[in-house]
RNA sequence: CGGGGAGUGGCGCAGCUUGGUUAGCGCGCAUGCUUUGGGAGCAUGAGGCCGCGGGUUCGAAUCCCGCCUCCCCGACCA
């Protein structure tokens, strides 16, 4: 069915909406792709619903190719289900919670372990029957604290969700890979440019999961590149590279100096500079020790851990709770420091943690024969040459120092830098965590019931829309990659005699010939007016009916490079199929 | 939850400090004429409980009190 301008319902907008902060936001809204219902939730209007289709289609042939299957389950469900893994209280606020008539508990599906779990356990019993995956494309509710920038990070959103089920940690890994490897295929045609980053698996109790991050300012993830290689990881799965140890011989005695009135690293070493030892010292020569307790699930009582970083660094909270995660951690309070006398604020050192079984945990680049300027557990003092391997012993070494742009690379590549991306793939073996909730087992050829292990792996099909506006635009518009392109074709006819009627023959016959057509035949609209808003619309090649016709001629336009040619009315069917033909 | 900003036709905004008569501008929309290769011109017109409630006042978009909502940053969240 030809899409024509003159009864579309579309109408762009000339000016950036007061809401909108990024380019995907402004461009989509602009452009009539969308528009704001409710805060974070969005109606997809015609143009933005093929797009989203399109991507939808792209993501459903590559999961049709590993052998998924597609199902769709509510997103209105009974509480019981997600009370049954604890779910309904974890969620907390950010589950849609309703009620019935009667008074009777639901919620909008977040995602949907529960229930394809309990859809498999009603229907499979055999081993014959493993493995299997279905997913489904379907909307998805959370309550976010904030929705912001559009339809990147909404309350009602499309994903694809899919889910695994296999016999075996084999069968696991197997599923797992091939989702990996149909998401590098989807996102690939999409034409988004994005890393994959080894994802903290964090409190959802699965091994491996890994991010699937499109490169783009507006992101809210920040992850580091480097500069000598492809390597991209999480800010906390950064590992620091350790300096080889150095021998201990032959270093000076470590000597406690009065330091009065240095609580902090930048007094320490003003002081220090002005104390006449002969050298220069920097923050990077210091040792900080931040204390801090952690707990570990289950457990009633706090163990207080000394966590050690060079003091040029902060301690990143994200990299030490992943660090020592499942167990929480706080930072030490008042009375925490009031209970532990031999703990003195601002001067700690080994010594005390170490003389009072205080576990000690120090950055890698802390190794033998380094030494280091730090707390010598009195008020206002300071020890100087303080060694490790010979005058303290860590008790191991922990990711807790922030990672800042120019350090070195884990694989010695080159040095890190920080970029920002937009999370729009997830997968993740999750193990048997919800077939452990719902015993979700299969009879094995012994006649023995096995457990079930899990795999779920999400696409945001429309944050992936938004991500595609974030990283193919200009300051005229969008860019649409032709797979997800609300047409291949965008016919503009423009003047006052025959040139809009030759448009849509010439978009009718592109039709039969099996190219995706939008025709602007809008009567009394100047061409300027057409001109924009097509390249706000984005349509990857543009055909323009005008002045030339009277020599026979249209314009083709290439809205990426802006590249224009004029072809011969007579030829510009075959050319376009050309082109869109690839 | 903390900080900042804002609620005035469909969209973007001014007016509010220093209350005053028909609440204004741009875009969009409707009708007519002109115009037609880069967001056209002229003319005429439709469209607004000025977020909600209360108060002050002869009179409130404007001042006071309370509430609600939205946006941005952070916290939180995957």
């Amino acid at each position: 069915m030809l899409l024509r301008m003159s009864n579309l319902f579309l109408r762009t907008l000339r000016e950036d909406p007061a809401d909108a902060e990024v380019p995907s936001h402004k461009l989509l809204v602009r452009g009539g792709f969308v528009r704001r219902t409710a805060p974070g939730v969005y109606t997809w209007l015609p143009l933005g619903k093929i797009v989203l289709e399109n991507v939808a289609a792209v993501v459903r042939e590559e999961m049709n190719r590993i052998g998924a299957q597609e199902v769709l389950l509510p997103a209105l469900l009974p509480r019981e289900y997600y009370e049954a893994t604890g779910r309904w209280t974890e969620y907390g606020d950010t589950l849609f919670r309703l009620k019935d008539r009667r008074g009777a508990d639901y919620l909008l599906g977040p995602t949907h372990e529960e229930l394809f779990t309990l859809l498999v356990k009603g229907e499979y019993s055999s081993y014959k029957d493993f493995p299997v995956i279905l997913y489904q494309i379907q909307e998805k509710f959370r309550d976010e604290a904030r929705p912001r920038a559009g339809i990147l990070r909404g309350r009602e959103f499309h994903m694809k969700d899919s889910y695994s089920f296999d016999l075996d940690d084999e069968g696991l890994r197997r599923s797992y890979e091939a989702h990996r490897e149909a998401y590098i295929r989807i996102f690939d045609r999409l034409g988004l440019e994005y890393v994959i980053v080894k994802a903290t698996s964090g409190a959802m109790g699965g091994s491996a999961s890994e991010e699937f991050l499109a490169i783009a300012p507006s992101g809210e993830d920040t992850f580091v590149r480097s500069t000598g290689s492809d390597y991209a990881a999480n800010v906390e799965a950064v590992v620091t590279p350790a300096p080889p140890a150095r021998p201990i011989e032959g270093l000076p005695e470590a000597r406690v100096h009065h330091t009065p009135g240095t609580p902090t690293i930048e007094s320490l070493v003003d002081f220090l500079n002005g104390a006449g030892l002969g050298r220069t010292f920097t923050a990077a020569d210091t040792l900080k020790n931040v204390m801090v307790k952690t707990r570990a699930p289950g457990e009633k009582d706090w163990e207080i851990v000394g966590i050690g970083v060079p003091g040029d660094r902060e301690v990143d909270m994200k990299r030490l709770e992943a660090s020592l995660a499942p167990a929480e951690v706080a930072l030490l309070e008042e009375e925490d420091f009031a209970a532990h006398p031999f703990l003195v604020k601002g001067y700690i050192g080994p010594g005390a943690l170490q003389a009072n079984k205080i576990r000690y945990l120090v950055d890698p680049r802390v190794v033998e024969g380094t030494a280091w300027v730090t707390g010598a557990d009195q008020a206002d003092h300071h020890v100087v040459d303080l060694v490790c391997g010979r005058d303290f012993t860590p008790d191991g070494t922990i990711e807790a120092a922030e990672v800042r742009d120019g350090d070195p690379a884990p694989d010695g590549s080159g040095t890190l830098y920080t970029a920002r991306g937009i999370e729009i793939g997830h997968v993740f073996q999750l193990g048997r965590k919800y077939t452990d909730a719902f015993s979700l087992d299969a009879l094995g050829p012994d006649g023995k019931p096995r457990r079930i292990t899990m795999g779920s792996y999400g696409i945001g099909v429309s944050r992936v829309v938004a991500a595609v506006v974030e990283q193919s635009h200009d300051e005229r518009g969008i860019i649409w990659p032709r797979q997800i392109a609300p047409a291949d074709v965008h016919v503009v006819g423009t003047g006052k005699g025959e040139q809009i009627e030759v448009a849509l023959r010439i978009g009718r016959e592109l039709e039969e010939r099996g190219v995706r057509v939008l025709v602007d035949d809008r009567k009394g609209v100047s061409p300027g007016v057409k001109f924009t808003d097509a390249e706000l619309l984005g349509i990857p090649t543009g055909v323009i009916v005008g002045r030339g016709l009277a020599d026979g001629v249209v314009e083709l336009r290439d809205r990426a490079t802006g590249e224009r040619s004029e072809v011969s009315l007579d030829s510009v069917v075959d050319t376009v199929v050309a082109i869109v033909n690839g």
